[in-house]
RNA sequence: GGCGGCAUGGCCAAGCGGUAAGGCAGAGGAUUGCAAAUCCUUUAUCCCCAGUUCGAAUCUGGGUGCCGCCUCCA
């Protein structure tokens, strides 16, 4: 089998062949720079970045290009309202951005280009349409005329002839009168009185959304690419529309496949800034949940489906995080008493799968991962061999947690250090690294220091002995208050975690 | 009005013509003084109707309901 992928220009799954053997360039659409992400923007990027981890893991050489946006009014209306500037707001939010996206483990892409620093390209590629005669000025601003395009609407199944035009009243009727075919687009906007601008052939002027996308693709891959990635509500009038500009600019076809994931809704709803119903990245990491709850709570569904967000969703996939979790990080805690050699710190890059298959039932597990991420990215199989790989590693880690010393015979734990290691592979290719538990010496901030709590252990167990039970129960109850647990082993030693 | 998507157990979610993955929650059992964790077992005929087929959640037609895009948007 190989990789395919569903491509919206076709909307059909398509077998994927990159241009060049061995080599994918991809260009995802990113974020403009005005505020914090929200979980809808996670979504997007924990997805793509799966995409782009598997790639990597079957021997490509990825390109990875995202964009900022850092022209915008939204910036600009932001740096008004906070007294700064367009490039004090952009230089914040991306800092924010990359803090947001490094904790959920999304490898950075290979370069991020910004509107600010791409704009020659972009004043080269309007001269280019303008020479073509399929963009024209009016009194400062530049039109792309969609009519030019014979394709025009071929990504997003829209025929012009057959369109509501302006279906909710809100084209701005100056503009519209500027405006040969409604859907024109802007790809210079001349500047107002006292805003931020740029200079061009057709005077002070912000280049469009649009075509920095064009630009950019450009500048940094070429005139066709492999993939171009994006949000399913980018497809129109955003991608519709850089595809018209760099075809014509380029007389080249712009990306062979085009992917798109779906929305994140909450309560049936897209998640969005301007419905305000939106949670931050930021926030949810600060609810306690792990970032690799949020991969799973987004992973479990198929990449272009709607998601829906609940606590409750979000809370099933932190229980189910929490055990797999335990599996992974087995190899991590107890390599000595299970006599397995000292992992390699934490995988930083992306390992070869087959040396880890030796047995059947693991080369088993292997194929169907890989198998299921070549069906369209389908991670929500993935995961379901992940948590079978994990089960009964999942059952050792509890064994040596209660002290039991027979730790299997010498096969056994051959297979399940080999087990381990592919899991820990497998969970590497979806981003779902092992998160250790917090280290007990990180009590900042707790009541309780450690010699205290040990002070209660021996006091409770003192309890236990003359089998004062209520005594030892409210002892547990009273550190647990203080967010400690007390874990009875069958040993007779009672270890301790801070929750 | 145009284009597109979705409808599977209490919840989330796979499934792409061969007799319903997985996760969470629940139930029962093992273990435990209790607790936590772990292990085992267990819970569906797939929105409705009609059709194609030996056989359909999966294909076709018709309903119903929800959502996205057509404005900035991951």
């Amino acid at each position: 089998m190989s990789l395919k992928l569903t491509n919206s220009l076709t909307k059909k799954l398509e077998t994927f062949r990159s241009l060049n053997p061995g080599e994918v360039s991809i260009y995802c659409c990113g974020v403009t720079v005005y505020d914090l992400c929200h979980l809808g923007h996670a979504r997007s990027y924990i997805v793509w970045d799966v995409l782009r981890r598997f790639l990597i893991s079957q021997g490509y050489k990825v390109t990875f290009i995202q964009n900022f946006t850092d022209i915008d009014d939204k910036i600009l209306a932001k740096a008004t309202k906070e007294n700064s500037t367009m490039t004090q707001v952009s230089e914040k939010n991306i800092k924010e951005f990359h803090q947001d996206m490094d904790t959920l483990g999304i490898l950075r892409p290979s370069r991020m280009p910004r509107a600010t620093r791409c704009l020659d390209g972009i004043r080269e590629m309007i001269q280019k349409l303008e020479e073509k005669g399929a963009a024209y000025s009016v009194d400062g601003d530049v039109y792309f005329a969609v009519m030019k395009h014979s394709e025009y609407g071929k990504l997003s199944g829209r025929d012009l002839s057959e369109q509501q035009l302006n279906a909710d009243g809100r084209i701005d009727k100056e503009e519209g009168a500027r405006k040969q075919h409604p859907f024109d687009f802007a790809l210079w906007k001349a500047a107002k009185e006292g805003e931020t601008s740029f200079s061009s052939p057709w005077g002070h002027g912000r280049p469009g959304w649009h075509i920095e996308c064009s630009a950019m693709v450009l500048q940094e891959l070429g005139e066709t690419i492999d993939i171009h990635l994006g949000g399913s509500d980018l497809i129109f009038p955003h991608h519709e529309n850089e595809i018209a500009q760099s075809e014509i600019a380029n007389d080249k076809k712009l990306a062979n496949y085009w992917l798109h994931n779906g929305m994140v809704n909450v309560g049936g709803q897209k998640m969005s800034k301007s419905l305000g119903n939106f949670t931050t990245i930021r926030s949810l990491l600060q609810e306690g949940i792990s970032p690799m709850t949020l991969r799973l709570f987004i992973l479990q569904a198929h990449y272009r489906k709607p998601l829906d967000f609940t606590k409750e969703s979000i809370k099933a996939a932190s229980t189910g995080w929490q055990r797999l979790n335990s599996a992974l990080c087995l190899g991590l805690i107890s390599h000595q008493k299970l006599k397995w050699p000292k992992p390699v710190t934490q995988q930083k890059t992306i390992s070869d799968l087959n040396s880890y298959v030796s047995s059947e039932r693991l080369s088993k597990a292997s194929q169907q991962f890989k198998d299921a991420l070549e069906d369209d990215l389908n991670t929500s199989i993935a995961i379901s061999v992940l948590f079978d790989l994990a089960r009964p590693l999942r059952s050792l880690a509890n064994q040596i947690e209660r002290g039991v010393s027979d730790l299997g015979a010498e096969k056994n734990n051959k297979e399940l250090h080999l087990r381990w290691m592919l899991l820990v592979s497998l969970a590497n290719i979806l981003g779902l690294q092992p998160e250790l538990p917090q280290g007990k010496e990180s009590n900042q901030g707790h009541i309780y220091s450690e010699s205290e709590i040990i002070e209660a252990i021996i006091e409770r167990k003192a309890a236990k002995l003359s089998r004062d039970f209520a005594k030892a129960d409210n002892i547990r109850e009273e550190l647990k208050d203080k967010g400690i647990e007390l874990i009875d082993k069958k040993d007779g030693v009672t270890d301790w975690i801070r929750k």
